[in-house]
DNA sequence: TAATAATGTTCGTTATGCGAACAAGGGGCG
DNA sequence: CGCCCCTTGTTCGCATAACGAACATTATTA
């Protein structure tokens, strides 16, 4: 059930911690050292404004400053590491995507909702590189793309699924790119029928993937577990006769041994 | 150089940024979930404060509640990320690491300063596990105690060395480890002399590494890359005699090509 | 059932955070 | 070299965002 959630314009609601969180989310790979103005202007904030915010994450030790730049210090990485470190089950999983790394040679992560994207909270990387991009934990993903995204998807009921449909902007990332509102629901129906998602070339030429949804003993739903290969390598036959009895075998010893 | 610092009683320190980023640090593997309560009890807030941050919180998607219990959400690995993403040199030096973890077989990893502790920020896991406890980018220990940490302090000018010295509080983790603080200052001046350093079975028993500095091209200070092994598997004349060398190879190659 | 403890929430008050305006620095041009 | 303009740094009067004491509600225990 969903917990009624605070707006910006309640009494509750503290806009200098919004603020402030906005100020950190504005460094990234494009941006990573910045002008006080920069941040101004990347935040829509009053220089002013954003330099309070600044001096203080710098006071906290989260951002280095040098002359007139800024940067995140490593120090930020702990805000996440709380959720990491909270999270007692993540090193029981990590034992199961490395087994599976080690018997099928490729990656393997988990992965759970967040809106419409989907983070990755473990993975065990094979020798080779599939992306042109390097994933880690705390990257996101559209979920929408992704054999992760899709098969937890799939696990929301019909008010949630719809829900999201009717939010979420299909971006085309390759030619093989699900961009109709109607095939995508498809897929995820036809995903929660057979228990596990595809994702083939959808986000990346080449990345064929494939999940099945990760319960704890209690049938809570822990994230999705994926393997990830390259479509030269490894074609659709292989994915699903031998890749996809590994990974429901996975999935149930989860499921028996995860509390 | 050291910028000047916003103190706390400044007008431009935005207390309640400071207070909201508290709040998240409260949770940790012990606290993975807790009620308003709990959270006012460890950050020492009123419970109505306490209230209004984790409602915050929770409205910008970083926390979970359910019922009365308040937990992190995987969105806070978005701020962490925020570094992650922001540091491009991080990939390329991701392959450095799985280099080292491909030619000896044992673990590697980025590391950098950040106050007491040394933070993973990249790492190459070896198939093996090493220490009970499971370490991944965001993961802190103490400077003193690793090869990381303690050739990092040896890269600090004389002024900042004694500062940190007289600061740390040294805790005892095995039989082997250092506590008296001469002794570690000893150390230090040993690993700035011959340009790696090695911690024993001082955090861990059977733990054993050895790290060296990396900069870039430009003769910035990157961080330390390390080899973690094990006591009973590797000896003290291998670790000095095979893997410094190339340790040290891989700390030219990272000087040659990073930018 | 009543008392007590724990937790949830409100709202008068004030100190925090906002932003317009001023100050300072740097670069370009005549 | 001096002036102008643009960019960046900083201040402080003021309004309201955030604080916390006190009230409200719920859960537990005797």
């Amino acid at each position: 059930m969903h917990e009624d959630i605070l707006g910006p314009e309640s009494r509750d609601f503290v806009t200098a911690l919004a603020s402030g969180l906005e100020v950190i989310r504005a460094f990234d790979s494009e941006h990573p050292r910045m002008t006080l103005s920069e941040v101004a202007t990347r935040t829509g904030m009053n220089r002013a404004k954003a330099r309070r915010f600044l001096l203080t994450l710098h006071s906290l030790g989260y951002v280095r400053k040098q002359h007139r730049y800024f940067e995140l210090a490593p120090r930020v990485l702990h805000l996440g590491y709380a959720f990491l470190s909270a999270n007692n089950y993540r090193g029981v999983i990590q034992q199961y995507l490395e087994d599976i790394t080690n018997e099928i040679g490729e990656s393997s992560s988990l992965g759970v909702l967040d809106g419409e994207d989907v983070i990755y909270v473990a993975r065990s990387a094979a020798k080779h590189r599939l992306m042109a991009i390097t994933l880690s934990v705390g990257t996101r993903l559209p979920a929408a793309h992704t054999s992760l995204g899709r098969i937890l998807l799939a696990q929301l009921d019909n008010e949630e699924l719809e829900s999201y449909l009717s939010k979420v902007d299909l971006t085309r990332y390759t030619d093989k790119t699900i961009t109709d509102i109607d095939e995508l629901r498809n897929q995820i129906i036809v995903a929660r029928q057979q228990g596990y998602a595809v994702a083939d070339q959808e986000l990346d030429p080449g990345l064929r993937s494939l999940a099945v949804p990760a319960y704890d003993a209690k049938h809570h739903l822990i994230g999705a577990i994926n393997v990830s290969t390259n479509a030269a390598r490894v074609d659709m036959d292989t994915l699903l006769g031998v890749y996809l009895p590994i990974m429901q075998k996975k999935a149930a010893q989860i499921r028996l041994n995860v509390n």
